[in-house]
DNA sequence: GGAGGACGTGAATCACTGC
DNA sequence: CGCAGTGATTCACGTCCTC
């Protein structure tokens, strides 16, 4: 996380296909890329009251043809696979007009596709001639560098986010309006910028505190004020000089988070929770060797616990709480720590879940001054 | 419209790229294209209960590779683009698997994308291991023949299904399930079947009553059986005889309409009020993690605010403003919007709800001419 | 008969660690 | 790298059954 030290929080200028190559290979944690799209507007579009339709007119979406959209695309998606960790995600967001040729690329060079994500609009823009359907969304490919590797997804972080529930592909944001839209003298600065609840979503999904994100298309910097606000580092690539200005401004005038427990303390995510063998608790002396356990409360279920964690039914059958488990539901697999029940003093019968729980407390409180024993 | 006579109203047994040529150029007003997704299933899935889940494992989605799904799309698509006629509209759904291959290929061909669409699934399966987020939508292309044909667009029909409002890309429609699922002794006939809800919006968005409308993969059916509802024509491809002897007894007990102006008689679908996460209230920069909240303006009763939207009392406990209002007021329930209070600017504690109000507000503005980016 | 709970199910690219 | 062991993981509906 640390090689690119000098690169961190900074925007290059230039073209993205040009700047990526002086980056070390394998090196940011996550890409979050807003490419042209390739709009192919054909003359000028009036509203029904004879208004001015300010269209993207700039000469950075202007291609020849789908053929040379195709190579521009290529070229950056492998620049950008190149400085991706193996481990690491990219998002791409478009339109019809270009992602359906992004989206194919990306497969071809590799990438594997995670999900993909609608960014539903409460408020388009209506289609004023009437001849189509408001365009009321916009697409996100979610992807890994290569298929079967690990990658980070914050499933409970987004999880808490929603409300307590699975956070679904299909995100309802507003476009960007308002104060959040940057302007000069009233003309906005930057045709496309995206809203920051989009990047506040994708960054809490796919990086953790510290991790460093990149963004080849960075246009007013709405990756990098997220970026910031939440402890990420950002790496911008941005080749109009004007854009870079106003970026620069814009993060500046962000307070960097005085709290970062609260940003660190996101996942209740169970996988960095440490692991505990159901032997731990006969080595912490919460369970002894001859001791009975009961499967599920029933009477007629009844294991001796051995002394190396193993169980054994009256019938001889013996293995582990899990393996067990699986046996006696008759089920594919068995998490056998939800089913185990031992006699507690009171002599009721209690989930062996809750030693566990109270041997992570244990480890995990500081230890008193005395139990520093010669270290 | 009536060069097709013979044919109308009947499903050809064959594959589409063989049976398609055979039919005359330039003949049908409308095709619906529902291929096979490609979906490249590795292992079994179990549900958390340990039950398993029902893949779709049938020959005719199985490729070799991407090249081999592609030379696929390529065929069939050709085949379908020489039968439209110059002013006929064809639509395509798809997932992430597949979706953007047939997309760039169509451009390829020179089809002329109109709209993409978002098919909004209300119940879709969860994602059961956590790992991505759930997969909740669909994709449709709508594309013309060719770029600058006139088509057919029922643009006051779609507004009045959509309460006279112009109609968005976005679809919320619940699954296929309960008694419009085909099955045959408890068992799916098709693994796919789709919504006749669905049909029934894209067969009224494009095209008119005695149109002939194609499907080269016609499945069970559910395009014959809209059409036949809402007097259209149609052509069924369908290579598999289980499925077409299926479509033809569900097609033939539908009774066809008696009163075709009544066909005009729109049903009307009211948009839900969207829910808002608290989640949102931070992602749109009204609440920042490492702030405080107080439960009903308890000043005992404080909360820190973490990034992932979830809070953290002074003991650690931790949850969502409804969990954590559950424990504390002791109650089966809590509506935590009603309970938790912020510091407002002028020092005063202020229910979070307000913010809510205020965030609801903010994204159904109407933006500023200014703020449309053409899209 | 109505309310409420149990159960089934849907186009799904669905785990990670240690040996 | 392969294999075995461990143990993490679900939402909205529709249908059927019980009370």
């Amino acid at each position: 996380m640390a090689d690119l030290t000098l690169n961190h929080d900074q925007i290059l200028l230039g073209d993205c296909r040009d700047v990526l190559p002086s980056l070390p290979p394998a090196s940011v944690d996550l890409i979050f890329a807003d490419p042209p799209y390739n709009l192919q507007l054909r003359g000028d579009l009036l509203r029904p009251n004879m208004t001015h339709v300010a269209a993207v007119d700039d000469a950075w979406d202007s291609f020849r043809d789908f053929s040379a959209y195709d190579a521009f695309t290529r070229a950056w998606l492998q620049a950008c696979q190149r400085v991706l960790k193996d481990n690491g995600t990219m998002w791409v967001i478009g339109s019809y007009h270009n992602i359906y040729r992004v989206g194919a690329i990306l497969q071809d060079l590799g990438f594997w596709i995670l999900n993909d994500i609608v960014w539903i609009k409460r408020n388009p823009m209506p289609n004023f001639r009437g001849v189509r359907l408001t365009n009321a969304h916009e697409t996100l490919i979610w992807c890994a560098k290569l298929p079967g590797q690990k990658y980070t997804f914050n499933y409970h972080a987004l999880r808490h986010l929603n409300d307590d529930k699975q956070m679904r592909s299909d995100w309802e944001f507003p476009l960007c309006t308002g104060n959040e839209r940057l302007r000069i003298n009233g003309n906005r600065v930057h045709s496309t910028q995206k809203p920051e609840a989009l990047l506040y979503r994708v960054l809490l999904a796919s990086s953790n505190v510290g991790d460093v994100v990149l963004d080849p298309f960075f246009g007013t910097g709405t990756t990098g004020a997220v970026a910031k606000r939440l402890a990420r580092h950002y790496i911008g690539i941005e080749r109009d000089p004007s854009y870079v200005e106003a970026a620069r401004g814009r993060i500046a005038a962000i307070d960097p988070p005085t709290n970062i427990a609260a940003l660190e303390a996101l996942p209740s995510n169970k996988r960095r929770i440490p692991r505990i063998p159901f032997g731990n608790l006969l080595e912490h002396g919460l369970l002894q060797a001859g001791q009975q356990l009961w499967f599920n409360r029933d009477p007629a279920l009844v294991a001796t616990l051995l002394a190396d964690a193993s169980l054994r039914m009256a019938d001889g059958t013996r293995g582990s709480i899990h393996k067990l488990g699986t046996m006696l539901t008759g089920q594919p697999s068995c998490n056998g720590w939800e089913h185990w029940f031992f006699q507690a003093a009171d002599g009721s019968l209690a989930s062996i879940d809750l030693l566990r729980q109270a041997l992570r407390q244990l480890s995990e409180q500081a230890p008193d001054a005395d139990d520093y024993s010669g270290l």
